[in-house]
DNA sequence: TATTGTTATACTCTATAACTATA
DNA sequence: TATAGTTATAGAGTATAACAATA
């Protein structure tokens, strides 16, 4: 009978849904995206399109495999997104010399200019998140703590 | 130019993506719910489904437009969620008595017996998420460090 | 008239299989 | 044969509008 006291009341903990890791985070991680959509609405920019010119711009001529692995999605779902930033002039493609399979990715002088912009944009968002959180020595601890979520997954494939 | 290398150094911070929030939050909630995926295939319980049953068993006879609310989902969204739970058995919808367009929600016998087995497969999950994190302590730290990402958040609608 | 739950529908994100062109 | 990128497609998750029953 203490045992199953002891697992009513650790059901009752649960069910209130305050203690869910995976709850939390979820909700935590939809309000990050609002507001990213949100601040990212006048360069219609969304979280996956920022992540891949980031990629690039840091990594130029990155092959499309890579950045597909880089971000943890599919290749297939890589096509039409990078159609879009080359649509737009923000980025090209450039057919590999010594493997013409490939595709290397590189941003355009627009890109370039863009990305500025882009930080510029960014920085603000990201100074209201630490600020929520309550300074820069939080979000370095909320980073670490994801990052141990991350290193201690299973990973897939 | 001094303005212009401090620039550039935060570019290059942020192009790396491991100072950026939102990019690691959303990782570590993947990551987070591809486990609970895993762990709760046998029971074939999505975490959708998981929440509604946590919300119905803390708060029985809850009308569905406060549970859509309580999770932050729409109501009509929340239709064929209840639709499969009631479909196996494990819920239940009653016409309000006073208001006979609302739908209160119960668990049936079989969903209570339900939830006591999804308890069990539930603390699995939550410890060893508690383990990749260190501890208790930092499970705590991290509610708290989404919660005040949460709470800062702009309430849409 | 307004509200609860429902239906229909569309849009995004994600996953898989089959295709092409190269290797 | 195998691989990089592509196409087509299907499944979740989520959003809105219109409807029926009821208030």
């Amino acid at each position: 009978m203490g045992r199953e006291a002891i697992d009513e009341q650790a059901v009752l903990q649960y069910l209130s849904m305050d203690f869910i890791i995976g709850y939390k985070l979820r909700r935590a991680q939809l309000a990050v995206f609002q507001d990213f959509i949100d601040t990212f609405a006048e360069l219609k920019l969304r979280p996956a399109e920022f992540a891949v010119i980031a990629n690039i711009a840091a990594n130029p001529g990155q092959k499309q495999a890579a950045i597909a692995e880089t971000l943890g999605i599919k290749p297939a779902n890589l096509v039409a997104l990078i159609d879009g930033l080359e649509g737009r002039g923000l980025a090209e493609r450039r057919r590999g010399d010594a493997d013409r399979r490939t595709h290397s990715l590189f941003l355009t002088e627009t890109g370039e200019r863009f990305v500025d912009e882009m930080y510029a944009v960014w920085r603000g968002h990201e100074q209201r998140l630490i600020e929520r959180l309550g300074g820069e020595a939080e979000r370095d601890r909320l980073i670490g703590l994801l990052d141990r979520l991350l290193e201690g997954a299973v990973v897939s494939g």
